[in-house]
RNA sequence: GGCGCGGUGGCAGAGUGGUCAUGCAGGGGACUGCAACUCCCCGUACAGCGGUUCGAUUCCGCUCCGUGCCUCCA
């Protein structure tokens, strides 16, 4: 395939197959944002940073990419929340989602185009939900409205799961009122103190899956190119998007219909588990960063292959910092140059366009810091970090923070230590300058001679 | 039970029907007063058993192991 062409593993198709946008002018994708009731997790950083990179490789092929990501601000755990604390379900909403969205731009995460709010559309959800009782897709029982499952005989598209198989290991007790077990609620009631919104059906509140198909549509029209998401969304979570969007615009038989292109990211692991609240085995990304830097972060949810588990570990994360400090030096060694025109490697752009494969692009990395400097490189580098969302930083900057709690008061007493161990070094007075350099370690500052004198840093 | 995904050198992690991934860690060397930094070199990996093939880590089948979804979940 021409180097033009990008591939991509279809969750729909379970292909990898080339892209072909509806619009090669104007790309359209969607993906699952978080339900905003507490601290994103390392997990949720995954998604947003494989669907951001995704976004910039799309985005240096097509000229114009819209990418909408939805919050969740209305739901049963955020509720629940809420009546733990006391907090009013808005003040808990509108806190995690700021904070959602600061822990995401310091991976180098850009916001996406348009990042609607549940809240902000239950009047396209009661319209989708209207559309499909009158349809025959959905009916009303106690208050709630249900999707009925078999009138979609295309349903299970995406997971491959019959309705049959899906009831046979249901685990769940079947609600009285559901005409088939496999029935999903598009609305359900609430009570007069709970949150809800006034509909034909009643006082209640969407149910989850109304709200993505509801969303997607609205900022990107039927059908877009690419809907994306964690891998636990495909069941039910997508199944039932594409069941209710397609039902609701005459495309019942058609999966494809909603969204041509699913893509799916794998979890984030710990010592080979899925990281996740009920497990208590995640980490926010609100304490990672205060302990790595957020392209590290960042670099280190790109190490491996985005449909892959990524197993997490300090191991993990100190190999991508060695490889930025790495590049960043090269990139200070490179300082007077001026780079030109950005040109991306012919493999690494190969790699990025085969399916995202962001670990090859890692290797090619690795080759080519190795290059003597020159412009052209320096350009490369930029470019290809502007791609993968790292190394925009000034290197100054980024060495800079190796000198963070270190008071300026420290600094000169090591500056002053350190030209006293060179006066003893040019001396041949090595018992002394050795001294002086384990005095520095024992103030936890390590240093080292270069050819451009001696350099320090806080271990 | 149903539907998936995966098993690559100490670790992480791509990839391929027959020459190299790459990195981290480790070993050796150069440099250095000694270190650190930097640079160079090194390790004969593809779960097991069958099959297809001139040839399989790569294709097919089976077995074993791990893991995910089927319930809220990125």
């Amino acid at each position: 395939m021409t180097r033009n062409t990008i591939k991509l593993h279809n969750s729909l198709t379970r292909q990898k197959e080339d892209f072909i946008p509806i619009d090669a002018n104007h790309v359209k994708l969607y993906a699952c944002g978080p339900t905003v009731y507490n601290y994103a997790h390392i997990g949720n950083a995954r998604m947003a940073v494989v669907f951001d990179a995704w976004v910039r490789v799309l985005r240096h092929r097509y000229p114009k990419v819209t990418y909408v990501s939805n919050i969740t601000d209305v739901d049963d755990k955020i509720m629940k929340a809420a009546d733990e604390t006391g907090v009013p379900i808005s003040e808990i909403t509108e806190k995690y989602t700021c904070i959602y969205n600061e822990d995401m731009a310091t991976l180098n995460v850009n916001a996406p185009d348009i990042q609607p709010k549940a809240t902000e559309h239950i009047g396209e959800m009661i319209a989708l939900i209207e559309t499909l009782i009158t349809k025959d897709f959905a009916y009303e029982a106690e208050g709630h409205v249900l999707f009925n499952v078999p009138n979609n005989p295309a349903y299970g598209a995406l997971s491959g799961r019959s309705r049959d198989e899906q009831i046979a290991g249901a685990r769940v007790e079947v609600a009285p009122y559901k005409r088939d077990a496999a029935d999903f609620v598009l609305w359900k009631p609430s009570t007069p103190d709970q949150v809800g919104w006034d509909s034909p059906f009643g006082f209640g509140r969407p149910g989850w899956h109304i709200e993505c198909s509801a969303m997607a549509e609205k900022h990107l029209g039927l059908p877009f190119d690419i809907h994306g998401g964690g891998a636990d969304l495909k069941f039910p979570h997508h199944e039932n998007e594409i069941a209710q969007s397609c039902c609701a615009n005459n495309k019942a038989d058609d999966p494809a219909g909603f969204s041509r292109v699913w893509l799916h990211n794998g979890f984030v692991t710990v010592e080979g588990e899925k990281m996740s609240k009920s497990l208590g085995n995640f980490l926010t990304v609100h304490d990672a960063i205060k302990d790595h830097k957020g392209e590290v972060i960042r670099l280190t949810l790109l190490s491996a292959h985005y449909r892959q588990p990524l197993d997490w570990s300090e191991q993990a994360l100190h190999q991508s910092e060695v490889l930025l400090d790495k590049l960043y030096k090269k990139l200070e060694s490179m300082s007077e140059l001026n780079a030109n025109d950005a040109v991306v490697p012919d493999p690494i752009l190969s790699a990025l366009y085969d399916d995202l494969n962001t670990p090859l692009v890692i290797a090619e990395l690795n080759k080519l810091v190795k290059q003597e400097n020159s412009a052209a490189l320096k350009s490369q580098l930029l470019s290809v970090g502007n791609l993968l969302g790292i190394l925009q930083e000034d290197p100054a900057n980024w060495f800079a923070s190796d000198e963070d709690g270190v008071s300026d008061e420290d600094v000169k007493k090591i500056e002053l230590l350190i030209a006293e161990r060179m006066e003893a070094k040019d001396n041949k007075d090595f018992a002394r300058s050795d001294k002086i350099r384990d005095e520095l370690l024992a103030m936890g500052i390590e240093i080292k001679d270069t050819r451009d004198g001696t350099q320090w840093e806080k271990v």
